[in-house]
DNA sequence: TCATGTATTGAGACAATTTCTCATTTGGGT
DNA sequence: ACCCAAATGAGAAATTGTCTCAATACATGA
């Protein structure tokens, strides 16, 4: 997710103040992978400071996503999970097994542009999901 | 959302019965609006058929989304929300203040036809969202 | 360096949402 | 009308998210 100290540093910018538990949070969210649960940037964020609490974590995860660092998604869980704030993020997703495939070109840039026009939005970010039945679930049908 | 009895016939199809609860629910999702979330089904469903159980919801609704009739969202709120299984939904999500906006067009059947091929993937339906800043929260800032 | 004031934190209570269990009921094929 | 697997309701339990408040730690300036 990103270049490294790219969180701290924008928390930075944005007059927060730069903590312990949040530089944490943060290295858990640049380092591990993508698609984050709540509770897993807990557990993973107690690895490197382990007095870290889960409203810290609520409250670090509230306050990057308001700074459109980071964006909440929901997969097969019902927990939400969080992406980078920049940039696509592109799935398949099976309506069966829950299963999750990426892809990376979308070629949406002409749209969005149109949009961010049209409704004077500022656009980082876009999510773009398919969902319907994998190819696995299709035979064992 | 789609013809009336739509879903019923769907889940007679499908092999399952259909039982006062399941129509009770299939009905509160066809005649109201979209973004539905389990609980507002539960209240909506009961002025149906009063003896509804939450329980009911929740299975009679992961029904349905693994038959890919619905599919769960994320909006503002934290709770799951079901929209129509079939067809485009695109939103304007604001990051700072949670403000949903919708479009109609987005013009991705070309690039949906490669995935399925590529990805042997049935594709029923799809989520498009851009996440940003609107218009009144740019002028707050 | 050190004192100061405020933003931030941890802990746990609390609330909302979702899942599970199991005895009972019911739809639909016969 | 009968039968039985499928489906249900009720509530317990688990998971996820929010809130409160006293204690702490960061950043700023002396
Ligand atoms: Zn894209
Ligand atoms: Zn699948
Ligand atoms: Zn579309
Ligand atoms: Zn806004």
């Amino acid at each position: 997710m990103e270049p490294s100290g790219h969180l701290a540093e924008a928390l930075r910018r944005a007059g927060y103040k730069l903590t312990a538990p949040r530089k944490a949070i943060v290295q858990v969210l640049e380092q591990e992978g993508k698609h984050l649960s709540s509770n897993e940037v807990l557990v993973l964020g107690r690895r490197i400071y382990p007095l870290l609490s889960r409203a810290t974590v609520y409250r670090t995860l509230e306050l990057l996503t308001n700074l459109g660092l980071i964006r909440p998604i929901l997969l097969n869980d019902t927990a939400q999970r969080y992406v980078n704030g920049e940039g696509g993020h592109h799935h398949l997703v099976c309506s069966v097994c829950g299963a999750v495939f990426e892809f990376e070109r979308c070629g949406i840039d002409r749209l969005a542009a149109e949009l961010a026009e049209r409704f004077d939005f500022r656009i980082r970010s876009h999510l773009l999901e398919f969902y319907g039945i994998c190819r696995t679930c299709q035979t064992h049908a």
